[in-house]
DNA sequence: TGTTAGCACTCTATTAACTTGAGTGCTAAC
DNA sequence: GTTAGCACTCAAGTTAATAGAGTGCTAACA
């Protein structure tokens, strides 16, 4: 059997509706919606054929039909293929979000050093424009690169280690130390971690250069190794990702969501975060320019257990050169996906424009 | 009416057994279950007094009783007030918590430097022990004292502001500069800042200082105040306190919670956490050596709206002289009182030890 | 050959009536 | 003051009946 294009033309009728309502969509209310002009008789031989092809199914013989997993993924899909047509349109859109698009660009502008506010407050933003749950993760420091070292003695037995890394990302580690070191030998020790360090990737450093620096630092050799794990440390300090989440509870306002006891699971997920990682670090590689980064997970096919019947939308921001994270919309399978694409469109544009790519447009 | 004895253990035994079910409690399971050796129809009566004592209710006419708030509050307070009895027993107990004792030591031990992380690890192991949901407030910083000032060269437009407060809590600052500032003047500026503002809390800074050290800087005064004000951003930079939660899908472990629609509300307010912040901060001046710093909240007693059916424990730890954090537990009202009060104590304690009053015993 | 009207059929959701059992309050006797 | 006994109440669970939405199929139509 063929899917032609009246059927195709029902199957999106359906899909739409489903999203608007929520309720199983039956054959008279299509024979109505449409423009097809067909009887609700014709519309149920059709859909009979749409449910043998896989796209819709019935969740009881006297019901309405709803759409599969294949059948969103064909509507999201062909959304998808004709995104730049709406490119275009976009201009015209603008119009609209122009509000929701200023409001980002004040939140940037306010904290531009402070990356973790401004991801925090957008996943929050995003969270409430959208009415689904937002999350974003930190693009991964240990990609970049170390911009210089600060040692600082805090007290006789402290050190402080304050790396500051491409991006103005700033961090701290405390080191015990047994004697207080002369001021003299602190700088010197200064002066060696950066001429050695500076311009590394978290990769690039390794244990090689704590014997040299060791060789050159006499007395205090013990102490180099101590010092660079430090900075390992402190770079590195997230041995996960970081990621923010918003808007959990959103997922309240959707009955097959909130119904069953998955929704307390999602809610631990995301509580706990450590599982979102799969979601939001997974192909991060392989995403280049080619694609515009956007990732659609819909039911089954989520990565995650716990949100095996949500759909999940992912998208890729630069925030260095070469240096992504990303951001991502959990919703139910019938959210209004137009609308999450063009917010998570927006929101990487905004992102790029200020710290990626598009930094200096 | 009188509330003797014999009404009084009726009553105790009513809680008791309703903290452990959860379904209101019979005339008859209090026959058998007290040694009072009574018939029911006693116990019928003297419930009847109770109820209109105001300690218990019913839920509807033919059920069993369930405490009022008032009920548990009578029972919380007999709890309290028999405190000192326990406190001896507790050398008996320790075998028992031995274990849990020392995994939280485990944690402190390996984390000194980052109390955030030693305060996160605690919630989520309190939130384990006990099944409900957790809370820890940092101490306020800003009534830390300052310990120094670092000023760095990040790049041309960028200096880096670094402070160290007692407690060796750092936190940074990026300040946007128009020109390059040469080395003689940033050691200039760092040796100034640290004699002016070192050992000042934050409410001890004030803006006559800038005028005083912008006098002694020339050409750069105008910069003085933006570092100040960077100093005070650094210093103060949670402009609410800052709360870390765990555990708030145990929630869903109580149906009396999980039920009606108060739980979404109850976990939007744990997700916000800024409502907590009138639990965690409230009569933290007025809680001296006096009392233990414990405050129970029982329902309708609690400040929170979304929290009004469940019951709120907080206890105070400290940090550095005079300054407190919180902790608290959010249950259902019918939560094991006693574990709590117990695992508060103890966290509280290992807390106060490590940090706080009794840090050299 | 594709489209449509009509009808019998299926299944959910809602409502009402009935049953059960836990627990009470009251009274009368000990 | 305590207890046994009994009538009464009410929530919760079960069953039966009903209404309504929507389908599939057949036969007629263009």
């Amino acid at each position: 059997m063929e899917l032609d294009a009246r059927k195709k033309k029902i199957l999106q009728a359906v899909i739409k509706n489903y999203l608007e309502t929520g309720e199983p969509v039956g054959s008279r209310t299509i024979s109505k919606y449409t423009d097809l002009n067909l009887s609700s008789a014709t519309i149920r031989n059709e859909m009979a054929d749409l449910e043998e092809l896989g796209y819709i199914f019935q969740p009881h013989t006297s019901a309405g039909r709803i759409p599969t997993d294949a059948g969103y993924r064909l509507y999201v899909d062909d959304m998808l293929s004709t995104r730049q047509e709406e490119l275009e349109k976009k201009d015209r859109k603008l119009d609209d979000k122009e509000e929701s698009l200023k409001a980002m660009q004040e939140v940037m502008d306010k904290r531009v050093d402070r990356i973790e506010e401004v991801l925090k407050d957008m996943a929050k933003m995003l969270a409430n424009n959208t009415n689904y749950t937002s999350m974003v993760s930190m693009p991964p420091v240990n990609k970049n690169k170390l911009k210089f070292v600060q040692l600082t003695q805090v007290d006789d037995t402290k050190l402080l280690c304050t790396a500051v890394l491409e991006g103005n990302i700033v961090k701290n580690e405390m080191i015990n130390v047994d004697k207080k070191i002369d001021q003299q030998m602190l700088l010197k020790l200064n002066l060696l971690f950066n001429n050695t360090l500076n311009g590394l990737t978290l990769q690039e450093i390794n244990f090689d250069m704590a014997a040299n620096m060791a060789d050159q630092s006499g007395e205090y050799g013990e102490l180099v190794s101590d010092i660079l794990n430090a900075v390992v440390a402190a770079i590195g300090a997230a041995d996960g990702i970081e990621i923010f989440t918003s808007g959990a509870t959103n997922i309240f306002k959707y009955p097959e969501l909130s119904g069953n006891e998955n929704a307390s699971r999602l809610i631990s997920t995301l509580e706990e975060k450590e599982l979102l990682t799969d979601l939001l670090t997974d192909s991060l590689e392989e995403i280049g320019e080619n694609t515009t980064g956007i990732q659609v997970y819909i039911g089954e096919e989520t990565p995650v257990n716990s949100m095996k019947d949500c759909s999940v939308v992912t998208a890729t921001y630069e925030f260095e050169e070469g240096v992504y994270g990303k951001i991502g919309i959990i919703g139910p399978k019938r959210m209004d996906y137009e609308k999450v694409l063009d917010a998570l469109k927006n929101v990487t544009g905004s992102l790029d424009k200020k710290f990626g790519k598009n930094k200096n447009k």
